[in-house]
RNA sequence: GGCCCGUUCGUCUAAGGGCUAGGACACCACCCUUUCACGGUGGUGAUACGGGUUCGAAUCCCGUACGGGCUACCA
């Protein structure tokens, strides 16, 4: 049978797709690819409230960066739909009155007042935080305390109720994760979830559930954090579907950042980008650039995400996409959490840099170069350029540091590296190594170097005394490339002219 | 507080009862290089703690500690 593999996305203020989220779709994506199966994004705007306008967009965007575009999703079509949540609102409502019916769910009228007030009486040393449970259910304001005449008189004043799962009392309810093994709960510590909330739309428990029969996903891969969770949906399987149906579990360990959790609030802080790509908070307006923006390639980024927390069993660390659903496995992914290492990310993508073939690099390091105010760039000096640099950049972003010179003239120059041992004996020679330079005929590195260390012979200078001074003339420092292949690159103007330009100032 | 999950070099991890616990990032040293990088060689560095089980434990069991998650009409 044919694999349906699904990853659930709320469109919310709280941030935008961080690292957590991107792998979270890589190890679903790759599993569903690997098994020939249906890789599936679905977007939950169950609570409207914290619906932002663009954000949905700006996942799919994410996704097709990281080039891992679904299969069947709002934007992508399928035959499944409707896909955002927010279109299936009649769905979640035959289900969760069905499970009232069933006896297996209630409604439930108190108000938020009373559930503050609930949560304030019921508090004491042992229970901090007392939970709406079988222990307190029978005293607040719901269908299994009230009688029918006083709920319909409710109804009828416009108290509009939720409806609360029942859960039963002293039953095990375990299943087997995919990564952890068999996990199991008692349900008398579960509290009675909202499975559909007054205004009518589904919290995430019932929705998931009914989502998942309906689109008949086979395998549903989540983040830790929804582990405590899980009774509640296995038991809403059992009511509503049979377990024979569900889907198999796997829950992810968490990402964290340099001192425990990584948050999605503190975007910048920690001194890299935690989300894939630049995201504004609409509420603050805060711009916050992700890892496309840092000079990230997403062939880096993936295969980062996915060493952090899975590996092969082998000491390969650099995986194409095509490697990764070749050998990714469920089972071979963690169960601890895995702190967040810019140094080794960065380190991937330096990999992939010198990996990547210079046409596969040249519209990023034009961007980069446009970006920072160099125009007029010419495509065969470029590709020329990142062949010559690209060893030595870690980001697409550092191609600027690494290779700026060539396209910008030199307006200060590391004097003091050349000033103490500059003399006349050096200005004739580069006197007349500019003379032999305006009649070559032949512009290759291999050549000017050969001329340069004759001129240096007849000259009587040794080449290494005048090495360093023509190469701080062409760029300004004592860094970049070899001197005679940056000479090349530069041309025969260019190149005299800097020397020139230098030697008036030296 | 309660519940759940986790714990191997600073970091990501390998080793799922059996050689001196392996690799990568970072760091240090040397080599290469008449700049700076890249690259190469080597080095420092870990099984949280305490009990069991076993001829033998990083590995299985129990306890403790520590870390994380959840404990909303958020997801």
């Amino acid at each position: 049978m044919s694999k349906r593999v699904r990853v659930r996305f709320a469109p919310s203020p709280t941030g935008g797709l961080h690292l957590g989220g991107v792998r979270t779709v890589l190890y679903n994506y790759l599993f569903a690819k690997k098994h020939g199966g249906d890789f599936i994004v679905r977007i939950e705007d169950t609570d409207q409230s914290r619906y932002v306008q663009g954000a949905e967009e700006y996942i799919f965007d994410c996704l097709r960066w990281c080039g891992l575009d679904p299969d069947e999703s709002v934007q992508h079509g399928g035959k499944y739909g409707p896909y955002r949540q927010s279109e299936r609102k009649e769905i979640y409502r035959k289900y969760a009155e069905q499970l009232v019916k069933d006896g297996h769910a209630y409604y439930a009228f108190d108000t938020p007042e009373d559930l503050e007030k609930m949560r304030h009486d019921f508090k004491t040393e042992q229970n901090t935080s007392p939970q709406y449970d079988h222990t307190i259910r029978m005293k607040m304001r719901n269908s299994l305390t009230l009688s029918a005449d006083e709920s319909r008189k409710l109804l009828a004043e416009g108290t509009r109720p939720v409806i609360r799962i029942k859960m039963p009392d002293q039953e095990t309810v375990s299943f087997k994760d995919m990564i952890r093994g068999d996990v199991s709960f008692d349900t008398s510590l579960v509290d009675d979830k909202v499975l559909l909330k007054a205004d009518g739309m589904p919290t995430y428990h019932l929705a998931v559930v009914v989502d998942d029969y309906l689109m008949q996903i086979s395998h549903a891969f989540r983040g830790e954090e929804w582990l405590p969770s899980a009774p509640v949906h296995i038991l809403l399987w059992k009511y509503l579907f049979g377990l024979d149906h569900m889907p198999r579990w796997a829950h992810f360990p968490l990402i964290l950042g340099p001192n425990g959790k990584l948050s999605k609030r503190d975007g910048a802080k920690y001194g890299f980008p935690v989300f894939a790509m630049r995201w504004t908070d609409p509420k603050t307006v805060e711009l916050t650039e992700g890892f496309k923006e840092k000079g990230f390639l997403p062939e880096a980024f993936i295969n980062l995400l996915a060493l952090l927390g899975w590996n092969d069993g082998t000491e390969q660390e650099i995986f194409t996409k095509e490697e990764l659903v070749e050998k990714f496995s469920i089972e071979r992914v963690h169960s601890g959490g895995a702190k967040f290492d810019y140094e080794k990310a960065k380190w991937f993508n330096h990999e992939w840099i010198k990996k990547s073939g210079v046409g596969s690099l040249e519209s990023g390091v034009r961007n980069v170069l446009i970006e920072k105010g160099i125009a007029g760039i010419d495509d065969v000096v470029l590709n020329k350029v990142i062949g010559l640099v690209k060893d030595r950049c870690s980001l697409l972003t550092d191609f600027y540091d690494q290779a700026y010179f060539f396209f910008k003239s030199p307006e200060n120059w590391d004097v003091d590296a050349v000033k103490p041992k500059w003399n006349e004996a050096k200005k004739l020679f580069f006197a007349e190594l500019t003379r032999n330079f305006e009649l070559n005929p032949d512009w290759k590195a291999t050549v000017l170097e050969n001329n340069f260390k004759e001129i240096a012979a007849v000259n009587e200078i040794k080449p290494g005394e005048v090495l360093l001074p023509f190469r701080i003339m062409l760029v300004g420092g004592k860094f970049g490339p070899a001197v005679f292949d940056i000479a090349e690159v530069l041309g025969k103007e260019e190149t005299i002219a800097r020397i020139e330009k230098a030697v008036s100032v030296f």
